[in-house]
DNA sequence: CAAGATTGAACGCTCAATCTTG
DNA sequence: CAAGATTGAGCGTTCAATCTTG
């Protein structure tokens, strides 16, 4: 049947139950998550873009740093941006320096928002990941992923998953 | 110091990088796999589903149970299915004991495509996931997010992410 | 021509009914 | 009335152009 000369090698037990619990479980925290955060009107990835903002520096971003921090595609960001601006909690500024680029701000009512949410995802996060982990684990879980972020990005595998991938042509 | 009594417990520093590596790696990886599996026209979430199919006893398996094996909505599952069944690659009947029920069936055309497919997607898990870790790191990987589905599963807070959470009255 | 960003159409998922059977 | 499953409308994301500036 399979004279192929690359014969898969196929999970062995231990690495497909650690497989299964990942997928499995990290859908479940994304549920959950998600539907705290909607008691408020908003999904995680909205959540993460307005987070990242009130961390920055003067409240602002550039669509590209954004898009690269949250691991959305440009054109996901640009829409979910103006679904945020229609809200009130953003504003689109034109960049400095680079006059291609567009800067996201958060806005006074953003800022009030995310005040009064943060505090209400943070418990949520614990409640549904750490409050399940010892803290050793916590540590474990992210230094793997720590591991897989850099070696996903290093390998180019999914460098950005907007656009500019391969050379068109 | 502040009067209220439950001050949010912000995430301290390791915390904090653990929570973001965890966030980012996970998307990441899932962009990778995706991309992987689209080059064969399909995403993950539908892979998963074949998947749980090809491993059941006879190739099939109930709506239900495998809306509960992949985290995904009832609802979300039965347009899935509709899809995959317009490709041939599955099949519905009713269910012999449950006449509420409808199996799913994996037939030989849904058979000869997840043979092809497996190696491959296979490879890609390894190419994403495993090779950027130490063997114990998947294994503590595994066992973390093992903790969390319990976690996740035992506090009831997302059950199935379909309906049926709270008695409607 | 490449990079940053946007646009609209196509597609998939969510949500709230609805229908049927236990 | 609860559980299994489906339906269609609405919404968010993806994909392939398109436009502008470096």
């Amino acid at each position: 049947m399979s004279a192929r000369d690359d014969e898969p090698q196929w999970l062995d037990d231990a690495e497909q139950r650690a497989w299964r619990a990942y997928l499995r479980g990290g859908r479940l925290l994304e549920v959950a998550l998600d539907r705290d955060l909607q008691a408020h009107g908003l999904q995680l990835s909205e959540y993460e873009i307005i987070s990242m903002l009130s961390e920055a520096k003067d409240d602002h971003l550039r669509m590209s740093e954004i898009a690269d921090l949250v691991v959305q595609s440009r054109s996901r960001l640009t829409h979910t941006a103006a679904r945020l601006e229609k809200r009130g909690w953003v504003l689109r500024q034109p960049c400095a320096d680079d006059r291609r680029g567009v800067e996201l701000v958060l806005t006074e009512a953003g800022q009030e928002a995310i005040a009064q949410m943060a505090p209400l995802h943070v418990k949520s996060v614990r409640n549904h990941l750490m409050d399940h982990l010892k803290p050793e684990q916590l540590i474990a879980l992210g230094e793997a992923m720590a591991a897989v972020r850099d070696g996903i990005r290093a390998t180019g595998t999914a460098g950005e998953p907007g656009q500019g991938l391969d050379s068109r042509d």
